[in-house]
DNA sequence: CGTATGATTGAGTAGCATCAATAGGCGTGG
DNA sequence: CCACGCCTATTGATGCTACTCAATCATACG
């Protein structure tokens, strides 16, 4: 459960260019989507439109925190390094989502964040917040959404995730990333992934989905998992 | 596990009165402590000054999401229903923090609130805050620190209280509390409420306590626990 | 084709849940 | 004042669950 990268990937981040909100095709998804053009204009501090690729880590608890990222495609994990060594993640964010907002109000990064996949992200400084602040309440109502959805993926993780025999956790992560994807099929994670999201060992959560398989209620194939008859009475 | 309430304790609430703010002898640390005094003078809705006795629930999910509970004194758990009929709690809020903010931004509220202790709570209808919201940008930034700071503790009870060994959890809670009450001798929860919080049965709870009590560190006296020598280093 | 990484499976064990019985604390009513 | 009932905490016995350690399999990549 450390957090080594792997080498068969690439773990780099690029550069892709200044964010240009106004031609966002996804704008009114995102954090800035309640603001008028004329905002988006005089802004003091570029937005950074960057892409990182799998297992890039875009920030932890060590990095200057001047940031907030807005996911514009892609997912990417939150997860915090415990004492005896391994991590928990404690958030997954995806489309639409913000990480780093506890820089806002001046505080360190309390996560390392990295890229679940590829991911596509727009890099807000935070003084471009706050110079958007006073102006702008819907702004801040939309700030307030962005905490409060992750507050709620808190509890779900609290009360579904980390509750439970490893069978019923397992079978409720399946479901979440299958309403999560909006299909019965999607990306897999890696089992290590599970594990640290479910507070279990890598070798619980395979046993857990191998015998999903042999009971015909998943199909697994090119790192996509398809989910078949999970009833929602599992056990 | 269940919600049932004890009838050996009163399960009351109070109504003491309209709350004057300016009088609020903890005014500085509570919700509205930016607020000038001339926009407490003319809200249109009542502050109510409320009294809860042990064991009382403040709201569930299905009460009208109308107000906010600003906590004056004592201590209020969070807790949610699971589909199997038990209960995890996921917060722990005390002085100065705020249930129910959830509410603000429109939504039902998530969580069952139940007075720990005998609690005296603010209860701000969310019209008030709305009303005040776009006149005084500090109020925002304070609405923000109380959800970062519910995220927090959420993050914590994922990483710390949720993960590891029985004997790991209970004395991390047990740090926890003694931290929160800034003493090594504190008021002492229900087994069954640490239970809830950890994720663990009352059983367990009761074993890893009275494990701690004969290993001599800790000691318990009139529902007081006081801490000995719990080490850092307790596996 | 060899190597590295992740997934699977197995065997053994520790830890926690479960079921059950007992003890202690507190308030109520005789 | 004491006895009783209720509730919580404690303790024991037992079994299952999930962890640990370890080996093997699968897959992607150079």
């Amino acid at each position: 459960m450390s957090s080594r990268r792997s080498n068969a990937f690439c773990t780099d981040s690029h550069w892709v260019g200044r964010s240009n909100c106004k031609l966002c095709h996804i704008r009114h998804t995102m954090l800035f989507s309640v603001l008028p053009e004329e905002d988006l204009e005089q802004l003091l501090l570029p937005i950074d439109n960057i892409r990182f690729d799998r297992y890039t880590q875009l920030y932890d608890e060590a990095t200057s925190p001047e940031h907030v990222y807005s996911i514009r495609s892609g997912w990417v994990k939150l997860e915090v390094r415990r004492s005896n060594g391994d991590s928990r993640i404690t958030r997954l964010l995806g489309p639409g989502d913000v990480a780093g907002l506890e820089v806002i109000l001046g505080k360190k990064y309390r996560h390392s964040a990295i890229a679940m996949g590829n991911v596509d992200i727009c890099r807000i400084p935070c003084s471009v917040i706050h110079q958007l602040n006073g102006q702008n309440p819907l702004l801040f109502k939309n700030l307030l959404s962005q905490w409060e959805k992750s507050l709620e993926q808190a509890d779900f993780i609290i009360t579904e995730l980390s509750t439970g025999t490893a069978r019923q956790r397992v079978s409720k992560l399946l479901h979440i990333l299958s309403r999560i994807n909006k299909s019965l099929t999607f990306d897999s994670m890696a089992r290590s992934e599970m594990a640290s999201l479910l507070g279990l060992t890598t070798e619980t959560v395979s046993r857990m989905i191998a015998e999903l398989k042999r009971a015909g209620s998943l199909v697994e194939k090119d790192q996509q998992i398809t989910l078949i008859s999970l009833d929602h009475h599992q056990d």
